[in-house]
DNA sequence: TTGTACGCGTTATCAA
DNA sequence: TTGATAACGCGTACAA
């Protein structure tokens, strides 16, 4: 065989605290005070202790460090799944914050699936992170396994979505505040009878994006017809159906808070087929701030659920619970003021000639 | 300061293998045999063990089993961001066929910079992952930190984006073939001045599409003419203003490939501002399957990039350097081939009745 | 200021 | 089949 001009060049072991203690007749405490700017070291055998690891190309082995200090700099994360439009921002977010702070993170996915998202936290654990991001599967109702993180002293930070219980540390959108400024928006707009795409019940944002709609009727003294809420599971196919349900009866709606985008665009491209001007006969409100949003005509009026910021209070949060080290800590949940993003699919009003829409971006 | 109910309940540490030694009255050998399924332990001691670990929900340490076994079951991921559409999906793939082969991912984003490119590997290189993904950023020039990563013994794959040089191990899309089958689509349609919207040249993945381009119409005896080909930054902006140039020609192009979906989208918006209808009037072909091609009206015909089997892809070439631990391996490349989807924007001609639109998804 | 010695949890080697 | 021991690389109490 050949020798390749550029082939697997010699696989050099990675130097060691110990090859230097070696170069430099010095012991490893020398070397390691050196290297970790302990107090007690002279700055001349300082700087040849750092020149020699520069020149050698010196790494720490983290393994070895957080094996002896009992503690790593990783972050574990789980998610549902690192698709779609939601959950990567966050990701991105947790990401960019973790390493600000000297952490790196270790992504796994549930796949909307417990018994994995058990498997993940038994991964976490033994791989010693110093701590765990969660939002949880579909299916996770019982949570033992998250006892198991906490017994063994690891803080435990939830984002988006959780398990129940006040007990908690969390970081949340208000998706009931989404729910009420979309409606009380399309309110103001004009619209007297407002229909909503409803997601399912059981996971909690859609449940109070929907209180948040109730909430924002009542309060304008309007009243809540159960007939213009659908149940849906959040497609555009799913949107465009209630759409046209909606659409034949005696008494149409003339606004729709979807609780999703898709729903949202799926109600949008119904009302257009039927020749329904938007938002002159329908004004249409959604949720997410997906891409589309502002590519459709006309965009879409929707809610941002800050995904970044999301991302942040959640390390930052876990990075406080790990600084207190075990030490009683109340457990907190914040919560995430939505924006209401006004679009095109909303706004009926005259606005200043010189600002014809808001926040279009 | 009083007891919560369910405050920090003692933060039990870790059981270690010595601990169930010390329960059972044998040796940590014989525990670890137990464990690890090796041949010479006798049967009944095997379940006894195994019962008790279960018992005590003992979880191996990873990071002492990597220490002392110098590997780790970690793979290092680098990308520029885990934003938009493709990268999230690939990582998506990735973590998925990574954790089937018994891997988990740490993942970092290089913000599209050098230096963070060159922090992310050593900070891999000093978590002792057993092998590094990576795009590169679009600031790399020089790869000197890939060497090192290589000197360590360790596989190093590229996906999508890769460093100048045959002897890497990668798996790209072929951007060219992605550029030739758009074109000649869009000259089966019809068109005969098929215009070119180009992104950076820098970058091989936009020189490939356009060369794919040029040699469609080559194929296809008609002559490429500069004036037809914009290079931008592949926004959505860029592709409204080429579009109005062109439109403005005396003799305008009748198709449009453009080497990213949103300066496609910007094309037909702007096509259909100034009233020209598609695809009668412009065929338009854009490439990369972004979510919204299958919301405009018309839907967008574009190129999928195959995001999920390049993940896996990556994953099982670098599993397979894994496994031949260090020995001569000759530099692979997989090229995985892209999927036209014929849509709406592109589709002039009359489809079979049974099948107005192929590939619509 | 520097060095010695031990332990973190696991696994490989050798001996019993 | 089982056990004793050393080693992986690092950090730290203690001694010099």
């Amino acid at each position: 065989m050949a020798p390749r001009k550029k082939s697997v060049s010699a696989a050099h072991a990675p130097v060691s605290m110990a090859d230097l203690a070696r170069e430099l007749g010095v012991s490893m405490t020398t070397i390691s005070r050196a290297l970790s700017d302990h107090y007690s070291i002279g700055p001349e055998m300082k700087q040849k202790v750092l020149k020699l690891a520069k020149k050698y190309n010196y790494q720490p082995n983290r393994m070895a460090s957080a094996l002896r200090k009992g503690k790593s700099k990783l972050l574990g994360i789980i998610v549902p799944y690192i698709e779609g439009h939601f959950f990567p921002k966050v990701v991105h977010g947790i990401e960019t914050a973790a390493r600000h702070a000297g952490y790196n993170v270790i992504i796994c996915q549930s796949s909307e699936d417990v018994a994995q998202e058990r498997r993940n936290i038994e991964l976490l654990l033994s791989a010693q992170v110093a701590g765990v991001l969660v939002s949880v599967s579909r299916t996770t109702t019982d949570s033992a396994h998250f006892d198991k993180v906490r017994s063994r002293g690891l803080p435990l930070v939830f984002f988006d979505r959780l398990i129940a219980g006040d007990d908690v540390n969390a970081v949340v959108l208000n998706d009931y505040e989404g729910g009420y400024l979309s409606t009380r928006h399309l309110l103001a707009q004009g619209c007297r009878r407002v229909a909503h795409v409803a997601g399912p019940q059981n996971l909690s944002i859609y449940k109070n994006r929907r209180q948040g709609y109730l909430d924002a009727l009542r309060y304008a003294g309007l009243p809540a017809d159960e007939a213009l809420i659908g149940y849906t599971d959040m497609t555009q196919a799913a949107g465009a159906e209630l759409a046209q349900q909606w659409l034949a009866l005696p008494h149409p709606p003339d606004g729709v808070f979807a609780a999703g985008d898709y729903s949202a665009l799926g109600v949008l491209q119904e009302a257009e087929r039927q020749g329904r001007r938007v938002p002159a006969d329908l004004a249409i409100g959604g949720f997410s701030n997906e891409t589309f949003t502002v590519i459709t005509k006309p965009t879409i009026t929707t809610v941002d659920q800050r995904c970044e910021e999301m991302g942040q209070a959640a390390v930052r949060l876990l990075l406080e619970l790990i600084e207190a080290n075990g030490a009683p800590f109340t457990p907190r949940q914040i919560v995430l003021g939505p924006e209401l993003l006004v679009r095109g699919s909303s706004l009926r009003l005259q606005q200043p000639a010189d600002k014809p829409k808001s926040a279009a971006k």
